[in-house]
DNA sequence: CAAGATTGAGGACTCAATCTTT
DNA sequence: AAAGATTGAGTCCTCAATCTTG
């Protein structure tokens, strides 16, 4: 589902499950902005390839970098102006995709029991 | 989940999960021989990524290409006595890695109502 | 020309090594 | 020495182009 969801999106909106997942990461946080190392557990890449992912939308010019004032080893992933756009841009095609490809197949109760059997799976 | 399976099964029996799976294929195919593209399918690679993962396998041991009589075009993956003993020595990891990881969180109604679930969003 | 398979080029990810700051 | 982040090297994958056969 996941692999199709992507497709998807990618042939939509031109965006990437994982960009979107990114941008939408920061644009839940406080100012917009997350330490490297956190953005990158929150979306499950490791630090090396969040660094990688972040050049590469550093470069499409939706996020910036920042210096962390009371940690000068600390980075921080800001989202701009140009992201916000761009995550509002794919947000529907996203919960379209969604909905048509997975949220339509199930009831309310089955959903809640899904959410469940994988809350129980979660890290193991 | 899968990816955890994954690194249960490379750290104790050094092989990765999608090659298990050709194995696994190939192993209970006629004459343990597939189509490199039906074999592509089965396990969900495109032909070229199958091509290079098969191309790992023959230097290993693991795996023969052979011709096709009837259609010269065609080209078999044949599983090896070698191939064969690699499978079998990790059979009983990987059945212990999908228990532990996932199977013996589910009641069998719950395994039942999950694998229909599954098969809703196939090929959607 | 279409289909099966492989190869060339390039993208995205990881581990290990490195640099800077604590 | 340990932690945050990036970089170097290498792996695995895909798309597009190619070669061969139907």
């Amino acid at each position: 589902v996941s692999r199709e969801l992507e497709l998807e999106l990618e042939s939509v909106e031109g965006i990437q499950l994982r960009t979107f997942t990114v941008l939408f990461e920061l644009d839940r946080a406080p100012h917009r902005r997350l330490r490297m190392s956190d953005l990158a557990t929150a979306v499950g890449l490791s630090r090396s390839g969040l660094s990688r992912l972040i050049d590469r939308l550093v470069h499409e010019g939706s996020i910036e970098r920042a210096e962390c004032d009371d940690d000068a080893r600390g980075s921080f992933a800001v989202l701009t102006g140009q992201g916000v756009q761009r995550l509002n841009d794919s947000r529907e095609a996203h919960a379209a995709a969604l909905r048509r490809l997975f949220l339509d197949h199930f009831s309310a109760a089955e959903l809640r029991a899904l959410s469940s059997y994988m809350e129980r799976v979660q890290g193991e």
